[in-house]
DNA sequence: ACAGAATTGCGTACGCCGTAAACAAGCAAG
DNA sequence: CTTGCTTGTTTACGGCGTACGCAATTCTGT
């Protein structure tokens, strides 16, 4: 085991072992480290200063213990990147597995996958670089299929919708993290970055070129509501787009229960 | 004008520039050189080989320049980056000024949009520091609330919606920038690599534990579809979760009209 | 025409990054 | 004890972003 070269999956084997396939033949001394240990290390950085302080050393500096010591385990820095995100997302809470009736299922399908992006903004900062074959993700995935179970939609339209909503819930979330950073980078609180922001899109964008900019700035929302607000502001932003994705739907399905 | 400190905007000078509001002095020899040779060169760079290839050097090299001399432009990689971006994505199309229904308006601004991104990939791809405050940003901006002029929605429910169009454009586009980078990467057609996700998720995901994801995934939805299908296809696929979302705006909308 | 100032562009250098390669230390099996 | 495998370290390379200071060039005021 030496973290590097492909296996007949095509996966990278650490990955593979986070899907319980890798071969465990630990016959090993393993003193000391571990792969748990060092995404949990990796987590903790990214959690408290950001994706952009994780290096090699610095996980490695965590645990008292060379930089290339991590390699192996990890084969390479990407591969830890996806190994933290699968840890830190984990599967979705058990109450998800068996949802009631499609819209209060997907309701709370995106409201916990909100919690937990939220929980761990970082993980919308970590560069992508192939389609979710996690373990964890695709167990997101399930629920979410499951939750659309009696809707009597197609799989088509099914895999779409949650696409559709999921893209929703990370988008917002990546709104958050942004500002999260920002307001991390430039000290401040990201209520106080917002409204920052608003008197900044005041100053810059003049009336006559753009009046509805400033018909939006001037009914104060950026202040008041916004990601930056308090908590329950913040997720009843969320909520309203919600609830539109959810009529979207709504829309759909009653089409196919009138078609059939 | 030497491409650092801020200005009494609080917006690097740079910007400021691409706002216009930069004090043009110019008492400059300015020979050779200028920022919008440099932008476009990071443009062309990004565009061929992804952000990644983006460095400073690389830039600079392009240009037949030492990395150095970049400095006396943009004040920090970060910011060159956020001018590429404008740059990249430019103004709506002047035909989305002046939008006649809000559906048709909105639905005309997130394909607009939308081509955009498609044509431009890596600036999904850009790591993003702060709310977007660049002048062609806030054009979108701009357009998109126009589209909402006549729907009888509130400032607040007219930004709310824009965010949740914006960030499903934005959504859709970052998982095709996603697996176009993959695609590069590993040397395929993004076509193939769908193909592949697919079989790699049959091979992982087994019945008992994930029967939706297999339903889907039975139902040959990865294979013909999806974002890596014919350039149609995919956007059917867009399409669909734009009228979705437009069908929940409407919904919005309508309730409007009934309590009116 | 000329002096001086201002500004551009460059060379060098520093510290950090990811990681390849060779090597040392500890344990298992013979 | 020897042999061999696993683990962690050391060293090193190339590339990154960029701080600093100097040389060349062009503009300004005379």
């Amino acid at each position: 085991m030496d973290g590097n070269s492909e296996n007949s999956w095509g996966i990278p084997p650490a990955v593979a072992r986070a899907w319980g396939v890798g071969h465990d033949v630990t016959t090993a001394p393993r003193r000391g480290l571990s792969l748990e240990r060092i995404v949990r290390a990796g987590i903790d950085c990214a959690a408290a200063e950001g994706i952009g302080a994780v290096s090699m050393s610095r996980v490695a500096a965590m645990l008292g213990v060379s930089a290339m010591a991590l390699y192996r385990y990890v084969g390479a820095k990407d591969e830890l990147l996806l190994l933290m995100e699968d840890a830190a997302v984990g599967p979705p809470p058990p109450e998800l597995a068996e949802p009631a009736d499609w819209r209060t299922g997907l309701a709370e399908w995106a409201r916990a996958y909100r919690r937990v992006l939220h929980d761990n903004l970082w993980v919308l900062a970590v560069p992508v670089s192939s389609p979710p074959a996690t373990p964890n993700s695709v167990v997101w995935m399930e629920y979410g299929l499951r939750a659309l179970r009696g809707s009597g939609l197609d799989a088509g339209e099914r895999l779409g919708v949650l696409t559709l909503l999921s893209e929703y819930v990370r988008g917002e979330a990546a709104v958050a993290a942004d500002l999260a950073a920002a307001a991390r980078e430039a000290g401040l609180s990201p209520a106080h970055m917002n409204a920052a922001y608003g008197r900044l899109l005041a100053g810059l964008a003049d009336r006559e070129r753009f009046p509805e900019v400033n018909a939006v700035l001037d009914a104060g929302v950026l202040e008041a509501g916004g990601d930056g607000g308090t908590p329950s502001e913040a997720g009843e932003d969320f909520d309203f787009g919600l609830e539109r994705v959810l009529d979207g739907v709504a829309a759909l399905v009653d089409r196919g229960r009138a078609d059939a």
